[in-house]
DNA sequence: TCAGCTTAGCGTATTTATTACGTTAACTTT
DNA sequence: AAAGTTAACGTAATAAATACGCTAAGCTGA
């Protein structure tokens, strides 16, 4: 702990907003928080997972690292999106005063760098959520946030709609075999619309990147549906420079 | 100057790719450093136009404040778009020797965030950029960069062409007034192809935020062209939320 | 066992967007 | 007045997006 004191730059932050996905929700890791409030009371609220970066460590490492104390996981899908460095964004005497009593410095101003990370909850370890007091918020029923906490969810929220439109990333929240009808449904859920099955099953097909497997649902009530996997390989030769403009 | 010393932040800093369009070229804003090489001779190399926050500026003040300075430009479109803090981006001897000798500190590690502006270069005081050292450079002749400034341009080229292809912004880097084929002019350098004209034309008047003026062209050796300007209210009322996925 | 329910998965027709390219119009230059 | 040049409109062919019908294959409950 000391040794941590020593080492840590207080004016730099990471913070993730780790999404998953899991019963037909979009849900985010948040950790719950214990703090003093305005009456000397004991209270709790949640906050992102994040932390300073230590001195000599890049940016992305620090993001990496508070995932993998989080999750278990490494090598995730990983996007920075945005950096908050207000000033005001540290400034309610709850929050000043957290940062006094965890880090025993008194730290005014930290520009923090948001990362996004794409996981699939049913390979993280939760023991390491338990651990740290983090547990999975479904996303339109976020509570009450620690700093700017709030915008920089709805802010990565925001980027990671853009980048699912734009690019084949949803089965980064999946398992690895998946079948269609749960890809579309994720993409329902996040593009928060209404998506015909037929031609969503015709669109991500005709991609190429979806390979069938063999194996199919077993015990649902219904014609049972082949699972899926992502081929990235076919991805990358297939993905076409678009030239041309869209707005 | 002891003033700025005491006030401002050394661990964070802003860097601003300034985009500009003139001669059918794609420019960028750079400021000539002097510095003092491995050899201790005096040299000549370029920087992004930068500072270090001061303390309580906001990064997007700082980032209109070093646009200010070198344009006496205000309101310019600028868009947050990368941070780079990796430890060894200030590693080389001139990079480090530059910052003692124009800080007064010893400064081995920033977090600096990228903007990207776009001006007409038309309307910009270049009183401003002379007087700083500062001149448009065409952006595939860019010499040689301090820190990993070519890298951050490289990444900001990436995310203009990006964000010219899915929002209007082309009339950003043009005047008030500009024909359609100087808009044309405009796609094909800043994404690095070829487009019809007449399909051009049809797909960009179909937008309907073009609106055609009752000015033309004078002087030149062709038919005259009609001038546009563009029309934010019809933009922002048409802009229909993309519910689609492509990739 | 079989009728009924549910979702999978294929197909077709219609509309809309993209691409390719022909043609006339309006101005300057020689 | 003819030649050169780019503006500006149009049309036909191709490709993509949308809307929706229908059969297939499992399970469930009478």
């Amino acid at each position: 702990m000391d040794n941590a004191v020593r080492t840590i730059n207080p004016h730099i932050s990471v913070d993730c907003v780790i999404f998953g996905f899991s019963t037909h929700q979009l849900k985010i890791l948040l950790i719950e928080r214990e703090y003093t409030d305005e009456q000397g009371n004991r209270a709790r609220d949640h906050k992102l997972p994040g932390d300073f970066i230590t001195t000599d460590e890049d940016l992305e490492l620090a993001a990496n690292r508070t995932l993998e104390e989080l999750t278990g996981l490494r090598n995730i899908y990983l996007q920075q999106f945005s950096v908050f460095g207000h000033p005001a964004r540290i400034s309610r005497r709850i929050d000043t005063d957290w940062l006094k009593e965890t880090t025993g410095m008194e730290i005014r101003r930290v520009v923090t760098t948001a990362y996004y990370a794409l996981i699939n909850i049913s390979e993280s370890n939760s023991d390491f959520a338990i651990k740290n007091n983090a547990s999975w918020i479904e996303v339109n029923h976020i509570p009450e946030l620690a700093f700017d906490h709030r915008r920089i969810i709805e802010k990565g929220l925001n980027h990671l709609q853009n980048a699912l439109r734009n690019e084949p990333i949803g089965f980064e929240l999946l398992p690895e075999k998946f079948t269609i009808r749960e890809l579309q449904t994720l993409y329902e859920v996040i593009l928060n619309c209404k998506l015909d099955n037929r031609n969503f099953r015709k669109k991500i097909l005709k991609a190429r990147h979806l390979v069938q497997l063999d194996e199919k649902q077993a015990g649902v009530a219904h014609k049972p549906a082949h699972f899926y996997r992502f081929d990235r390989t076919v991805y990358e030769q297939n993905r076409t420079e678009s030239l041309g403009f869209n707005f």
